[in-house]
DNA sequence: GCGTTATATTACTATATGGTAGTATAGTCT
DNA sequence: AGACTATACTACCATATAGTAATATAACGC
């Protein structure tokens, strides 16, 4: 059996701060239809520009995303689509555990009327 | 093109959240051998009590975990081993990140010598 | 009931982090 | 060079959270 190495926990860790962050998402999400710039991402998300950089930052030194200066603006975009099935992996437990529950819900409503 | 709400978007975050803790994958990689009950996850983990308690509320919360007591102990166990999937896929990212990276910089070294 | 053991909760401290205002840097244009 | 624009950086505050000691709760045996 593979042991994993502290080095590799903390990597795993890390990996998965860098999502656990609502406004981060959504700088993601924002790239997931092509590369774009800090304005048009501040724009997007109606986060202010330091944040926007300061998120976009901690993305590309987890190497989510790249760097591109074009000009006087600087391009990001995203480097591994694997975030998005990731993403999605997740989003689709929560709605199925939802729909359970609900479920459940329904069937406690039945027991109690009957 | 589906729009994510803000509410799964933060639903979304709060998971990734859970997982974004050393410790708190510790314990859900002790827990992937089968359920264990607190005294076994601080044994293994070398994390003090109150601080396995307290990961084991935050993981139960998030649904990760099921309590299911037994006389005087509780034991925890895996609800969905999804949460392996998902940490290897992004373990199974960074390793290949690494490599190309080490690649490069023989591939440096190659260049600087020639 | 009393003591013992296993777990949970509370209260507290220390640290980390998100947001923001202000400032710095760098490219572009005239 | 000087003005303007886009982005990055710094310093700060407010909040969140991991760890821990102390306490509470609950099940079991005597």
């Amino acid at each position: 059996m593979m042991e994993i190495t502290p080095r590799a926990l903390a990597q795993l860790a890390d990996y998965f701060k860098v999502l656990s962050e609502v406004n981060r998402l959504r700088v993601l999400c924002c790239l997931k239809s092509g590369a774009k710039n800090v304005t048009e991402i501040m724009v997007e998300t109606e986060l202010g520009q330091a944040n926007v950089s300061k998120h976009l930052k901690i993305l590309a030194q987890a190497g989510m995303v790249d760097r591109k200066p074009e000009g006087v603006s600087a391009y990001y975009e995203i480097v591994d689509p694997l975030i998005f099935d990731l993403c999605e992996m997740v989003c689709d437990r929560l709605t199925l555990k939802l729909e359970t529950q609900s479920q459940q819900l329904k069937e406690l409503e039945v027991w109690k009327h009957s």
